[in-house]
DNA sequence: GCCGTTTTCGGCCCGACTGTTTTCAGTCG
């Protein structure tokens, strides 16, 4: 996602619930919270594509009104209807709707009857109490408020995946080991393996709910509960210092794949396939694929028998789908897509060779004998040694005369392994004019030459694309390691115009990495989309550090099933003998 | 505001929980 997309998205959320709070009609505002999602999570930059109007209006989600707006945007910068908006209603507000029970009914009412326009008068009402006038505000509501607050500033927006994938496996754990649990297992973003996590949420088929619940709820690391009723438990826990919400769906055994369906998502990918069951005249929740009987009443109530249930398999095919991975799930045209599309996505177990790994000769903790047999224990049959290049002084990168002396080791090393083909490289820095970190008759001894970005990391996005252009066409380049330098919670990174880059990488045999490190997944979901569009290569590497960091490649491959990536054009998922005449190595 | 395997108008996904009510509105996912 380009950055300019980032920002559109961001107005057009904005608008949605300025529009809300203005009292537009609520399909209106979908409309555009629509709009939003839909920019927010398209591969290409729509700011460059608003030269061609038609092509922004075939984009599902968005229409005259919505292009008209992001060609205004192009043009001058600004939204005349935003700005319009901005005027009339308070944007204060927005901050007040963040809070968790706050919705637009109540905040418009606070608006328009105790001049609440910011978090402060928020604060102000709670304070004096007369926030209490207000219809159905009770003293228990206005103490959940209170919390919700304090929660919002204590918890971040979201949870990087890989803080809260552990979360999830331990509350999994606990209720697995529950005599009454038939089937437990979590849903949401997570499930999806999107990079960022709102809420975890998990699902439970059991005999005893009471139990589950009250396990669920009286976690050491609850520190409230939201709710508790006989299908939903909502909680708000802190693990190490993560403040992070987690729901339990307690779900019938017989529709438990109806409801992992449902609360896998995306809300779009839901709302897409109920349309489709509408048009065959069924009606799809979170308890079944069902006739449609036009009755008010929801038909699992009345006994209805589902044509489908049990298994998500089920109800995809019953829908006359194939079974759509939870990755996919994104309403980006997965429903669109053949079955041999689907089979062919990369998997964790396809990956056969770890391309970027590190050594305690710099800023690895595994020895060059504890990594080759840490790569032996993962099933790889080739591994690359890639420690960090004489500019990365901090890690103690390598000098050449170092360098030389790790590849003899390597080369002797090969020998002393049968099981595994250990290839001698190096991740080496790109300097900031695009430039390599050692002498090119150095490189030239090197297997495998990953560039990456590690310093001046806030070019101008002119001198970002200059400086990898220089990488993407130059032919002792193997692969582009971390293309962006990305790193959540710490800074954005280069802003590059990624379709052009992996054209030039495509043309130059070059791979560009996803680094399945949590923190960085760069290239992340969209750019693999571009990336693959433009006829590139994808590696997926671990950026091995320790043994811990290889258990990120999972985080890896969902980022390259997410942006629909076919193992086909991953070279770690090789055989020996392809990836190592690619590499043009003689083994 | 968006969209169309019947549609360029007239629909637009569905159910659960809480708190405040005394039958339900607001919020959430």
């Amino acid at each position: 996602m380009s950055s300019s997309n980032a920002h559109l998205a961001q107005i057009f959320e904005d608008m949605a619930h300025l529009l809300e709070l203005q009292g537009a009609s609520r399909f209106r505002v979908n409309a555009y919270a629509r709009a939003a999602r839909t920019i927010k999570g398209h591969g290409d930059d729509l700011v460059s594509l608003a030269e061609d109007p038609k092509s922004l209006k075939a984009i599902d989600g968005i229409g005259d009104s919505t292009a008209d707006k992001i060609v205004e945007f192009a043009e001058t910068g600004r939204i005349e209807a935003y700005d319009k908006l901005l005027k009339d209603v308070p944007s204060g507000l927005l901050d007040v709707l963040r809070i968790p029970g706050l919705g637009p009914k109540t905040v418009k009412l606070m608006w328009d009857d105790m001049q609440v326009e910011s978090l402060t008068d928020l604060q102000r009402v709670i304070d004096d109490g007369s926030i209490l006038s207000l219809p159905r505000m009770g003293k228990k509501t206005v103490e959940n408020i209170r919390s919700a607050i304090a929660f919002v500033s204590s918890a971040d927006d979201r949870t990087p995946i890989g803080i809260a994938r552990p979360i999830a496996d331990t509350i999994v754990r606990r209720l697995k080991r529950l005599k009454s649990t038939k089937q437990v297992q979590y849903a949401g973003s997570l499930r999806r393996g999107a990079e960022t996590i709102g809420d975890i949420d998990v699902l439970i088929a059991t005999s005893n709910p009471e139990q589950a619940r009250e396990t669920f709820t009286t976690m050491a690391e609850v520190t409230q509960i939201l709710a508790n009723g006989e299908t939903k438990a909502s909680v708000r826990t802190e693990f190490d210092g993560v403040a992070i919400q987690a729901d339990l769906r307690l779900v019938p055994e017989a529709s438990f794949g109806a409801a992992l369906m449902y609360f896998t998502g995306s809300k779009e990918h839901n709302v897409r396939l109920r349309e489709r069951a509408l048009r065959q005249d069924r009606t799809l929740n979170e308890y079944g694929l069902f006739p449609d009987d036009d009755k008010e009443s929801p038909p699992q109530s009345r006994g209805v028998k589902p044509v489908a249930s049990q298994t998500e398999a089920e109800i995809y095919t019953a829908l006359d789908l194939p079974e759509i991975p939870p990755e996919l799930r994104e309403d980006r045209g997965e429903l669109k897509l053949a079955a041999a599309d689907i089979e062919s996505l990369v998997t964790v177990a396809g990956i056969r060779a770890e391309l970027h790994a590190h050594t305690t000769e710099t800023d690895g903790k595994l020895t060059l004998d504890e990594l080759i047999e840490h790569a032996i224990e993962r099933g790889c049959h080739t591994l690359a040694v890639t420690d960090h290049s004489q500019s990365s002084a901090l890690v103690n990168g390598l000098s050449p005369k170092r360098l030389r002396a790790q590849i003899k080791a390597v080369r002797q090393a090969n020998d002393r392994y049968r099981e595994i083909t250990v290839l001698a490289g190096s991740e080496v820095d790109i300097l900031p004019d695009g430039s390599l970190d050692y002498d090119d008759d150095l490189l030239d001894e090197l297997d495998v030459v990953v560039a990456s970005p590690h310093a001046s990391l806030r070019q101008t996005p002119a001198e970002a694309m200059k400086r990898m252009m220089a990488v993407a066409t130059n032919p002792r380049v193997n692969i582009i390691g971390h293309p962006t330098g990305r790193r959540f919670g710490t800074r954005p990174g280069l802003e590059l115009d990624m379709a052009e880059i992996a054209a030039a990488a495509a043309a130059h045999d070059i791979a560009l990495e996803i680094n399945a490190h949590w923190r960085r997944l760069d290239l992340r979901d969209t750019h693999v989309r571009i990336a693959l569009e433009a006829g590139a290569l994808i590696a997926i590497d671990c950026d091995v550090h320790s043994r811990e960091h290889s258990d990120n490649l999972i985080y890896g491959v969902q980022t390259g099933r997410r942006g629909g990536l076919p193992a086909s054009r991953c070279i770690n998922t090789w055989s020996a003998s392809k990836l190592h005449k690619w590499l043009g190595v003689t083994t």
